[in-house]
DNA sequence: TTGTACGCGTTATCAG
DNA sequence: CTGATAACGCGTACAA
């Protein structure tokens, strides 16, 4: 009943325990012994317990993935292009998503110790200088997708959203908007923060002033908040164009002005975010920012094979570039 | 550098290692000796191994997650689902989407015996004798979502998409379409086989013939491949409504319906399948059918704990019923 | 090329 | 209530 161990496989192939473990690891081995250990193996349908080799050479064969919210497209996105380049390697996966709270991090991070993982990738939507420490603390090689905070001094992968959101401010300037606002997430995580200084910036490098009727904050990611937003909102005259936190929300946006019958992008621009297939299904269809989050996903997990295959080479950062993809939501067409 | 073991905690404490062990699995400890046990633990920060205990206990705290594809919205929905029981207990998540081939699974069944997961979800989208087999030979509990395949005896949940597509095809019939085709996903998967059961039965229920004309079908699971079937008709007369095999194909149908100008509902109704926040999204709303795949995954998760918890027990199923959730895409409004 | 024997960090048994 | 010690299954010196 028990699972055959090393040791039955010994005994039935007549070799010593040794042999078994060399052949299973790849050692050279006499081709008549090779035969017979595979053979009993076989016979045996012998698995190597990983506890016990994970105990002896110290390492798991896993890598922990710690994610604000699997749910959310762009996380999703990342987590595929993670998962595509962990299959072609020896490594598992181990998903730590929705972990939402600083308090829950921190927990997190601290059972990362008990040798369960020889790798994180981590990306936080929130940062604190305990939750840094905690990191810079870890016993494994660590790549953070996101902007590093102070003193953080891990591989990491980062695009500028800020930018992003800048490419979609030029363009809609560019195409003659002047009443743009931008319709962000919750404020109190970092990228909130981002989005919003890299609107500002933009803006006044288009000579657009400001106001705080240009900020506008949906509840979370969803379309029903998008929704809410706009229908928040009492005298449309005062926009020409909306920057949407992502698709979804820009989509919520898009179905409330439907209603009104604004059009769009005669009365009123939109612009998303995440480039996901939504932009494609809307209608008009939509033009958004790509923040390439399936790619970030794959250089990310290539930098921590790396990391893990050369842990003291000097630390690594990618920077993605931000994509802009013009759909009909924002230009006025010229067509018939 | 090297973490510190259970033995460092006892010399701090000045006590033996059996202490130090009950102290952490909450073993009848004098009070006094508590205290300096976790004195001691939180001084060095102690995080006890877990290869060494999963070695000796023999259990690993590691469920394994077995899908098709994670980019899927439906099996998103599963992990969430999943993923939302188990982070109430002990239990880390392995994720192994993208198996994608018969082969693959096999493999992977095999490493299970590996003893790095006590538990295993599994929703295939193929079956065979060999991967029953397999299964059936596992060392750990399995909840299979989806139909059980002949001499599968393990604890499922399960959910008729065909039953789900005659929910569809009923109140199509009922609200007096005629012609009603079903645009189904490739045919080799078992769910793929299934719809179309459930489609023929409940148009046979209502008195409707099924022309090979009314069976199409979609490459994939995208809009894209939605839009494809579409563009790929000749002649739209044939049709009064379409039943999609998900959300997503189903905006793909839409969009090339809207591009030929054929009124939804009016020309032609169109009901999606999962109901996702795509379905309120789009324009006309989508009547969609529900095939609660979050809650699929909390059933099949929780489950899952119970056979752990008690491996003896009878094998259960548990059925979940689809839902039929009726927006503008199929119903002529009656208001202004 | 092969085999013997030890140790990885825990938990559990058994004496005290 | 506590301490010493034997496993758990594997990899690897070291010896042959």
């Amino acid at each position: 009943m028990a699972s055959p161990t090393i040791n039955a496989v010994a005994l039935r192939a007549g070799v010593s325990v040794a042999s078994v473990s060399r052949v299973i690891n790849g050692i050279p081995v006499k081709p008549h012994t090779v035969a017979r250990v595979q053979e009993a193996i076989a016979e045996l349908n012998y698995e190597p317990n990983s506890a016990a080799r994970t105990l002896k050479v110290r390492q798991s064969d896993q890598i922990c993935l710690s994610f604000a919210d699997i749910g959310n497209p762009a996380y999703l996105a990342m987590t595929r292009g993670i998962d595509q380049v962990l299959r072609e390697s020896k490594y598992r996966l181990i998903l730590s998503s929705s972990v939402s709270s600083t308090d829950e991090i921190i927990t997190q991070l601290k059972t990362l110790s008990r040798g369960y993982a020889d790798g994180l990738i981590f990306s936080p939507i929130y940062s604190s200088p305990e939750i840094t420490q905690l990191v810079m603390a870890l016993p494994i090689p660590v790549v953070l997708i996101g902007t590093r905070p102070e003193g953080l001094l891990v591989d990491n992968v980062y695009i500028d959203s800020g930018k992003g959101i800048a490419l979609a401010v030029d363009h809609l300037a560019v195409t003659g908007r002047k009443k743009i606002a931008l319709i962000n997430g919750p404020l109190t995580t970092s990228p909130g923060i981002r989005r919003k200084q890299g609107f500002e910036k933009s803006m006044a490098k288009n000579d657009l002033a400001v106001s705080n009727d240009l900020l506008l904050q949906a509840e979370d990611f969803t379309s029903k908040a998008g929704y809410e937003v706009a229908a928040s909102i009492k005298n449309f005259s005062q926009y020409d164009a909306f920057v949407c936190v992502n698709d979804l929300v820009a989509s919520g946006v898009m179905r409330y002005l439907a209603e009104k019958k604004l059009s769009i992008p005669k009365d009123i621009a939109v612009v998303g975010i995440d480039n996901t297939e939504l932009s494609t299904v809307l209608n008009p269809a939509l033009t958004s920012v790509d923040l390439h989050a399936e790619k970030r996903g794959v250089v990310a997990a290539q930098m921590l094979l790396r990391r893990i295959a050369n842990p003291d080479k000097p630390i690594e950062q990618e920077v993605i570039e931000p994509e802009l993809t013009i759909r009909l939501s924002s230009v006025v067409g010229n067509q018939k």
